[in-house]
DNA sequence: GTGAAAGCGCTAACAC
DNA sequence: GTGTTAGCGCTTTCAC
């Protein structure tokens, strides 16, 4: 069913039929019931890729996403859909490994269909600076979901970097002064502000860090199946053959940190008693893991909502901008692992 | 950069263009190259709007797809996804919340996006059939990825209810003699095929069922906001505050187990020793559960692979077909919380 | 081998 | 108030 077969069923022009279709007031009451009625009855719908062909508009907003969206994602995938819905907006995912290639074409084919805007879902990589600034400089409004160091770029995110530092904080203010970070393979921002947030918190607390402390999953190649269940299981196997090893171990996510509470388990080793877990972004199972996690929790909502007003801004009034980045703090959630309060 | 503007500056007409872009043989030599490197040099990228409109094909398959992602679904779509690329196809997210408007709108939208299939992801909504139906009427490729009774349309799906029912054989073979099932409080073929596996498994040991074992969330209302962990956790303490009580509980899926298995540690019941549970879904967390999850895993791999090949198929050759439903079956995966395998 | 022209379904500017 | 028309960027006949 296309307008050039309805006018010809109703007897009307495109223009009137459009101006129906658009609510404008300039067209005769009787003339826009008999249309409206029988557009129901025909149970019309405009084709949307037609339309954007022609206005320049797709009312979508393009998501330069993960190649697996994964849990730690999903959730603010969720909410980005919630907040753009609201405002009329649709999304639009693109999918990309991360890597420079897969990136620009993953950009290539989000702007190939027009998306009206593009937000970097949750990556931190530095080496895909050139793909992200030729978005911007192509007009696009362009937010990342994380901050990259050099890309000046509007960014909404969640301060990994302060959190970790007050997961840190908090364990000290137990008494904790041999801590230990378990970090994953990726070289992306993401990880790297975990650990500058663990450095910061140790410094502030005026301990000296055991470099061995910090843990990192070894080459992304063979960890690339693995989940972050069963990286944290691993890494805790080594974590607790150190000695001394760290009374407290600040976990990459609460997924890894879940991983551990099993090795600790079959390692005789108790939690929190014999050594405290925190893990990081309160998913749904982390109150409900083998001893419930402190952690830190990440108000996705407000990042979400945040992300997506500034994209309608951007979006809908271009003009000279400057770029905004918005810092949203985490807080945190305070259960048993860390054994800082008793049952 | 449009065609317009290209052969503007390449010289030659929008026919050589578009041949030398669909490596036709019809072009000289010389010609293919100037163009090529001009084009590089351009990084043109043709409008895919565009060229949908005039091809009436988006090389695109619409989900059909739940509110919010899940975790229940999320690997299902990852896998969807990846089948899709791998033919060059993408996928396009629809969101409904199951009710018949909401899907009904879901279906106008891709519809109008011109999609050239559609995939509904793991819903068994009887009340939503018209729309279904209407789909397949108007001549778009449909596949339902869960069994509906009463609709005639393509169907590839994990069979659940065996799947259920080789849960309830596995405990029998444990000797249980007592089982109940944890259910979710939604009325579709989803949570229903899981009770009706259930019945069977019981009936094929020649048991008798206890119907108050049967343990089923209250109105969605309130659950709606509700996790699946937390659901467990509720049900669970119902479930535990009976006299007699069941040995072994089924649950709805592994989430939910974990959820059981927190209340049973709180309520000093001891997994399995004291009650077996049983989950379904074998997602990644299961394995690390407090008590590690006996399950029923999904090979969402095949499932996908199946579904888009299948998609695919009624895409490209449009002839006369007659609906096929393809089952796949779970398989049991024993860990320890069903109490069958001594640490 | 190459070019010209028609049209996918829609919107918007302009005429009546 | 209503109708007409020229495109949006692309593909695809059909001539040459």
């Amino acid at each position: 069913m296309t307008q050039h077969e309805l006018v010809r069923r109703l007897g009307v022009s495109r223009g009137t039929l459009h101006r129906v279709l658009t609510d404008s007031p300039l067209v005769k009451e009787a003339t826009r019931e008999k249309v409206l009625s029988e557009l129901k009855k025909l149970n019309y719908t405009p084709n949307a890729l037609a339309r954007a062909l022609k206005t320049r508009k797709t009312q979508t907003i393009g998501i330069l996403g993960p190649s697996e969206i994964k849990a730690a994602n999903i959730n603010k995938l969720n909410e980005i859909y919630v907040a753009a819905r609201a405002k009329g907006y649709r999304i639009e995912l693109g999918y990309s490994d991360g890597s420079p290639e897969a990136d620009e074409a993953c950009i290539r084919e989000l702007k190939a269909r027009m998306v009206d805007g593009i937000i970097a879902l949750g990556r931190g990589m530095v080496d895909n600076i050139p793909q992200y600034q030729s978005i911007i400089e192509s007009g696009t409004p362009f937010i990342s979901l994380y901050p990259i160091p050099g890309l000046n770029a509007d960014c909404v995110y969640v301060d990994t970097q302060k959190a970790f530092m007050e997961l840190v904080l908090h364990l000290t203010h137990n008494g904790h002064r041999e801590m230990g970070i378990l970090l994953d393979s990726s070289v992306s921002q993401y990880t790297k502000n975990r650990e500058l947030g663990f450095r910061a918190g140790i410094e502030q607390a005026g301990l000296t860090l055991c470099e061995s402390f910090i843990v990192r999953a070894r080459s992304t190649e063979e960890n690339a199946e693995r989940s972050d269940y069963q990286l944290g299981y691993e890494l805790a196997e080594r974590a607790f053959k150190m000695n001394p090893r760290p009374t407290a171990l600040v976990c990459f996510s609460d997924e890894l940190a879940i991983g551990v509470l099993r090795a600790a388990e079959q390692n005789g080793v108790s939690v929190p008693s014999q050594i405290a877990i925190v893990g990081y972004d309160d998913f749904e199972g982390a109150k409900f893991a083998r001893v419930p996690l402190t952690t830190m929790h990440q108000p996705n909502e407000v990042l979400a909502q945040e992300a997506v007003d500034l994209m309608i801004r951007r979006i809908e009034q271009s003009g000279p901008k400057t770029s905004v980045s918005i810092a949203i703090p985490a807080s945190i959630v305070v259960r048993e692992s860390c054994g800082c309060i008793t049952k």
